[in-house]
DNA sequence: ATTAGCACTCTAAGCCTGAGAGTGCTAATT
DNA sequence: AATTAGCACTCTCAGGCTTAGAGTGCTAAT
């Protein structure tokens, strides 16, 4: 547990910092925040916090610069989460009503407002169910010995696949079979479909195996597709700039796909999750932190949010924000699958 | 038209350019190429390709670079398409029989394979009708008053939209309404359907208003989505080196939307269109080179490839690869929608 | 027309320097 | 015992200077 006064610092620093992006020294923190102590005291206690872990030094005549540590003693215990506004609220809500109801579009918008209200980069999923379900399957013919599958998820995702038929069926026939093997695999999983003893035709039994495989890739890839926006934003950064670290950390965002990269899992729906530099199981992301959050009904849809930054992120923002657009999220979500 | 000689220098300095990326002087030429001359000669020959503008000095005492008209020259009179080994058009083949028959899947594998062998950005654009047609529509109960609207294009592409309905119709009555339409509109482009006088009910006419809408949307949104790959590849060029060009380029690149950026219109399946620099429509691209293709047959299914990168881009290379995978996909397509 | 010779130009890299910011230590003060 | 003024010290950064090297353009000879 850190002294009143030593906490005040810490969270002078981290403050400055975070807007600054330079090491703050013993005066700035006089100047600006008004302690009522010398420098001099102000810079023994640094040594002290900076012996604690809280506080490193880039070289020995330089101000002080908040470590990992610091950052979570601060996310923990000094910040107050930034209060929004009615006014940006309403603004936000505004938006959401004029880009009607289609659920790429509010992720999309999410992202958007996220990464412009945080400066640094935001990434949305879109939501997914706990298991993937069959609702319907459409048949529809394409050619002499080829036809469409549709499958309907139970929230109403599309999945389609061509399937090679054996010879030759009319529409009339592909309609039927679609209706039997609706009515029998209707809100089923995978797992269930898999089970179930019916007697099938040979066809009506290559359909149930392509619908198997297609619920299947649809569980697999539960956090795709990911909007991003932003990336000018975290790469305008001072710590990105050395063109090489740019280069890696593009690197980082498309070669492990964005969800292996965020444990996403990690995030509960309301509880907005904070990992902050080294605490991030990637090397590649060390310097960077992150605020995620998921959206959406335990046990129903769901999918995430978050914000991405080097660890200089202005966390009281970023956590309010991510909270907010969380739960908005989360109301769509309920509006548009209930 | 330039004499033999000149044409040769001119030749030469292009060719060392792209490979070292810095000016070529006199020296250089006559030992790397062995031309039948001493530098001086050299030299006197550059000041006449210099005051014919195609090639420009960095500074005084530097060697030079060729100027877009260089590269024009280049490009239409002197450049040799490069010949790919059989090999080479096997082992993509081969890439491409492995991934399996969906088109998404296709053109990312074919912007990926052109991005490593150019190292460039790469882009290609799915393939898409010259007009939409309605292949059929399917409707799918969700809710006491949502129905989902599916839309099956002729070439087998889905777009959906969600339903608010007047009052609750069971799903056999909107299999009914769905089979009608499907009849009514198979094969017709939006302007066809908004021309069809028939009596329809109020709920088909709220169907119908929802498929001309796709329709429309469809038709306007020719060029996405486009699979972009070798980001990488681009902002390591030397020419990006400088933190704010790079970021200049992603702006670029998300701002005006690939399409809008890129003239892929002035391409035509079979023929491969180079853009060199300051023959860019924007000025933003001012410094890039582009080398794209249309692929499909005319008039029916068609889209889009291309290479994006500095202007001291391997041309011979780039072209004949661009070429190679636009017949490639070319096939494809042919295959995938006959 | 070509070329050897040469003075000239320009860049890039290395080195030095001084200003400025900030530190840590010591000794005096509260 | 905690605080603080004073001060020497450290380190970075920006600017200026210098030098090596690459390449040029010109001139005069071939």
């Amino acid at each position: 547990m850190l002294s009143d006064r030593r906490a005040r610092i810490l969270q002078f620093v981290i403050k400055e910092y975070v807007d600054s992006a330079t090491p703050v020294g013993s005066g700035t923190i006089v100047r600006k925040y008004g302690l009522k102590a010398s420098p001099a005291t102000i810079r023994s206690e640094m040594v002290r916090l900076e012996e604690e872990g809280y506080l490193t030094q880039p070289h020995t005549s330089a101000g002080r610069i908040p470590s990992d540590r610091g950052y979570r003693y601060y996310v923990e215990s000094l910040m107050e989460e930034e209060e929004l506004s009615e006014e940006l609220r309403r603004t936000i809500r505004h938006q959401f009503h004029q880009v009607g109801p289609a659920f790429e579009a509010w992720a999309e918008l999410a992202a958007a407002i996220l990464a412009r209200s945080v400066e640094n980069l935001a990434l949305v999923t879109a939501p997914h169910p706990a298991r993937a379900r069959l609702r319907r399957l459409e048949l529809v013919k394409m050619g002499d010995v080829l036809a469409l599958l549709i499958v309907v998820l139970q929230e109403g995702h599309l999945r389609e696949e061509t399937l090679v038929l054996d010879r030759s069926l009319s529409q009339d026939e592909l309609t039927r079979t679609a209706q039997r093997l609706s009515w029998l695999f209707a809100g089923l999983s995978p797992g269930q479909v898999q089970q179930l003893t019916v007697e099938l035709s040979p066809f009506e039994d290559k359909v149930t195996q392509a619908i198997i495989r297609l619920l299947q890739v649809e569980d697999e890839s539960s956090y795709e597709p990911a909007y991003l926006d932003g990336l000018r934003n975290v790469l305008s950064q001072p710590e990105f700039s050395q063109p090489q670290t740019m280069l890696d950390f593009l690197d980082v965002l498309d070669e492990h796909s964005l969800p292996r990269l965020i444990p996403f899992h990690r995030a509960v729906p309301g509880h907005v999750t904070i990992i902050i530099g080294a605490e991030n199981p990637q090397d590649a992301m060390r310097q960077c932190s992150l605020v995620v959050a998921r959206y959406g009904q335990p046990g129903g849809m769901t999918g995430a949010l978050g914000v991405l930054g080097p660890t200089r992120l202005p966390y009281p923002r970023a956590t309010s924000m991510v909270r907010y657009m969380g739960s908005l999220l989360g109301e769509l979500v309920s509006l548009y699958y209930s």
